[in-house]
DNA sequence: CCTATAGCCTGACGGC
DNA sequence: TGCCGTCAGGCTATAG
């Protein structure tokens, strides 16, 4: 479920498991997650180096190496990382793989063919480049920010939430939960929401992001007024025990309360 | 600017 | 059991 409170999981995960380790050597399982760049350039720029430190913007995650410059990593729909140590543990579907001096491994695992993996120097650059919006994580994301990032806009709610490049951070199953814990129709447009609901979305976005990501990011422990572990077809409303409704919006699927999140 | 659609990928799942 | 269609949390391109 990669989406930012997964991505930031991840990135804790490598922080606790994967930094200060020399690498020995890097395995690249397919070209087409390298956006342009060569297995050859990916290799060269990590043998020998490790891995320092940290940093996040919406549902990309950047690791600083020692010398100079980024690794980036998107997981797409289906991307994790494992860190093992037995060769003969390698995850089903690895795609990329950084072997350590000691022995140890640090695996994207990864189905689909849908996630990046790059080398950068310099990551403003690249945010810009991808034209992300601000993280929505990030201290600086406030309810002002909010609001002006949404002036003059008329889609919809939900993949207004959903733009990267308005704001970064937020996909599919993670808009479902923050509108419905807001009680507000994912169809709604933006421009008919008074200051009273945008402020309750702010909310619920900050709450929804903050408690995904103390809970590990796991459905299984999240609250039990969450929706995300109803969302599903014949699935119930944890507010009111209505069905919950699936309809397709932008191409993605929602699930939402009728009853609870009326237009 | 906004929406819908298709495509990229491939595994999981339900129905017959 | 086996085959087949559908769907899935990502992003991007294109047409209207």
């Amino acid at each position: 479920m990669p989406e930012l409170p997964d991505v930031e999981v991840y990135r804790r995960y490598l922080n606790a498991t994967s930094l200060h380790q020399g690498i020995r050597d890097v395995e690249i399982r397919t070209d087409q997650i390298l956006e342009g760049t060569s297995p050859l350039k990916i290799k060269a720029g990590l043998r020998n180096r490790s891995l320092e430190s940290t940093d996040r913007h919406g549902k990309f995650l950047f690791v600083a190496l020692d010398n100079q410059g980024w690794l980036v990593l998107h997981f797409g729909m289906t991307g994790d990382l494992k860190y093992y140590k037995n060769p003969i543990k390698e995850p089903e579907y690895t795609k990329f793989l950084i072997e350590y001096t000691n022995d140890y491994h640090l695996a994207l695992v990864m189905p689909r063919k849908l996630g990046l993996v790059r080398l950068i120097l310099d990551m403003q650059k690249f945010i810009k480049e991808k034209e992300l919006g601000p993280d929505v994580y990030q201290d600086g994301f406030g309810y002002e920010m909010f609001k002006a990032l949404l002036e003059g806009r008329r889609g919809m709610i939900k993949p207004t939430l959903m733009n990267q490049q308005i704001m970064a951070g937020i996909g599919n199953v993670y808009s479902d939960e923050i509108l419905f814990q807001a009680r507000v129709h994912p169809r709604l447009p933006v421009d008919q929401l008074q200051e009273e609901r945008l402020r309750k979305i702010f909310k619920a976005t900050k709450d929804v992001l903050e408690t995904a990501i103390q809970k590990k990011a796991d459905p299984e422990q999240f609250p039990a007024s969450w929706i995300i572990p109803h969302r599903q077809k014949g699935g119930e409303c944890p507010n009111c025990g209505g069905k919950v409704r699936n309809i397709s919006v932008s191409g993605r699927s929602v699930y939402y309360c009728p009853d609870c999140q009326p237009t």
